[in-house]
DNA sequence: ATTATTGAGTTAAACGTTTAAGAAGGTGTT
DNA sequence: AACACCTTCTTAAACGTTTAACTCAATAAT
């Protein structure tokens, strides 16, 4: 039993060669003779000396195999959020099969600062709340993939959006002529609430917008009039919120025979809080969601939504930041026909 | 804009001052006076210098503000799971908390030498399949809390698992006489199956068979004879896993008219199996689950089960870590009455 | 026989910090 | 006036590697 850890130098004393070889032994075999490499290592093995120093290693390199996954809100939220969960397991099973570590960054924090010095690059799912964490991303000296929203210049992964939603809601309204639409994250504001005209956020850089184009150019084609008093902004896609604006729309007069859900967690609650009013799905009402989850296929009766793979997304994000791709990437999407439509 | 990032060296020749007091600066407010701190770091801001850099930091305080958080199985599993993602919730947001970052690490994988050299500690959630793995663990300099399962000398928290399962099974077994248990992790099989007499894994440090223990205690107290052909393993606590087993368990003549499930997501699969078949729970069969899940209490008829919180293992788990905990650690646990008993 | 070329190792300078030990000057005590 | 004792800052040695540049033989080319 030694009593502190053995390092380079200890071994190559030990072993009679420098430092320098032991190294290459280990990182660079084409550096010295198979035999002195063969050596070298089993007489560490047997001295007990596991490899270089990763510490070390990451200091001297400037690269530590750790890629850094950036969920836009708490890290809590996330990992019970199906859709963000699966891309989760998208990307970690993508990054393992390549060596790489993640790391789970809280996109509510403030700043990349404290771990960007020793990160190999950032995944970034979401659009973070904070505004300096966007501009910090956009700055950064390492690769950033961004996932669901856009910064200048980076890499991202996406569906297309606009079209996706406008594809959902043209198969809606061409059954219903009165709408609403259930958005996520449209307006500031912590609560669910109608958007009036309150100033709209990340006009430019959220997915949520672009699906709010597309259900609006949708509307357009049907002529189907949309005042901001049937848009509704929900801070998270969460079941409490989702209840909350369910049952808005649902006791709002006139009731609008479409409700365009920008997430499947929205449109499944507001499908189980109808069919509990008695409201009959899709005859009085029309749901689509957003999102493609288990949940809204094993629903009664199916919901209608536009189907992603968010495990995809994880893989393609994990690909693209290790071979530092620039461009930014469209996966495809599919509209799936459920029963409430 | 800089061609390259800035050092301390490089800001200490623009201020003026050694490197070791912009150092202090940062790290060591009692080492310099007030007045020239404050300048140092105006300065330090204005010239675009954020700080001391990380990696180095790592190397050379021996410390990372990372906490590997290592799952029993691969990190895609495990992130999909209702009580380990809520496990990992509790964990994150403690950890978060105090300025802690978490590194998600399969338990899957043979070693954990290419994070020891950097992680602060671990956290280890689950029995890991790697032997290797624990052992390593095991001989870790770094600190060590596991959850769920036992290594000699390392502080753990965990339920009185063995009594969890003798109240819940005694509760079942009072209404009932014939017994099967739907087990996990019992043999070493990829399989769902009977354990019959294979040889069991596992038997000291796994909750499995503390599990067991409890529930076989329970049936002795009510001379309810339980032979290893009532006894099942599954090697996850899949709905795949479970949903086999269910079919093997109720096809199976004589049907036992209790079964006691050591997972939520198992008893909830054998329920919905039982109810397909026409078989009326709890009249011709009583259930018991062990978790306490949400969906255990939403399911019709409500899942008798043992309740224990996930999340605060995960706060309990992280707050052992930082606080070097040595000891061992029990937490609270609680019967709930479903309907399914 | 002389000069290139290659192969196998070594040397020493980074990588960017932290921190023990020391120096210089000021303050308080006797 | 002499001494110890702070306070404030500096010096320089770590932390454990990687890697460009170099040395020294041995082999190949002319």
């Amino acid at each position: 039993m030694n009593k502190t850890k053995l390092t380079l130098k200890d071994v190559a004393e030990q072993i009679g060669v420098s430092t320098a070889t032991i190294s290459n032994a280990f990182n660079r075999p084409d550096q010295l003779s198979k035999s002195k490499r063969e050596e070298i290592l089993a007489q560490c093995k047997k001295i007990g000396y596991s490899g270089p120093n990763k510490a070390a290693q990451i200091l001297r390199k400037g690269t530590s195999n750790i890629v850094a996954l950036v969920l836009a809100d708490s890290i809590s939220y996330m990992v019970s959020d199906p859709v963000a969960s699966t891309f989760i397991k998208g990307a970690s099973s993508a990054l393992q099969e390549s060596g790489k570590h993640l790391l789970l960054y809280a996109g509510d924090s403030n700043s990349i600062a404290d771990v960007v010095d020793f990160v190999d690059g950032f995944i970034c799912y979401g659009q973070p709340r904070n505004v300096n964490l966007i501009r910090e991303l956009a700055a950064s000296p390492k690769p950033v993939v961004t996932v669901d929203f856009d910064i200048d210049n980076k890499p991202s992964i996406n569906i297309d959006n606009e079209e996706a939603a406008y594809q959902v809601a043209s198969h809606a309204l061409s059954k219903g002529d009165s709408v609403a639409i259930l958005g996520l994250r449209l307006i500031d504001s912590p609560a669910t609430c109608r958007i009036y005209d309150s100033p709209l956020i990340d006009v430019e850089t959220s997915i949520a917008h672009r699906r709010l184009d597309g259900y609006l150019r949708a509307a357009e084609d049907k002529n189907v009039v949309v005042t901001n008093e049937a848009i509704w902004h929900l801070p998270e896609s969460d079941r409490h919120f989702a209840r909350q604006a369910a049952k808005e729309v649902l006791t709002s007069s006139p009731r609008p025979n479409v409700v365009l859900c920008m997430s499947d967690i929205i449109a499944l609650e507001l499908l189980h809080m109808a069919l509990e009013m008695g409201i009959k799905v899709p005859q009085e009402l029309k749901i689509t969601g957003f999102d493609g989850i288990e949940e809204a296929e094993r629903a009664r009766p199916s919901l209608t939504t536009v189907c992603q793979s968010s495990s995809q997304k994880g893989v393609e994000a994990a690909k693209s930041l290790l071979d530092h791709v620039k461009s930014k990437n469209t996966l495809p999407f599919e509209v799936r026909l459920g029963e409430t439509v």
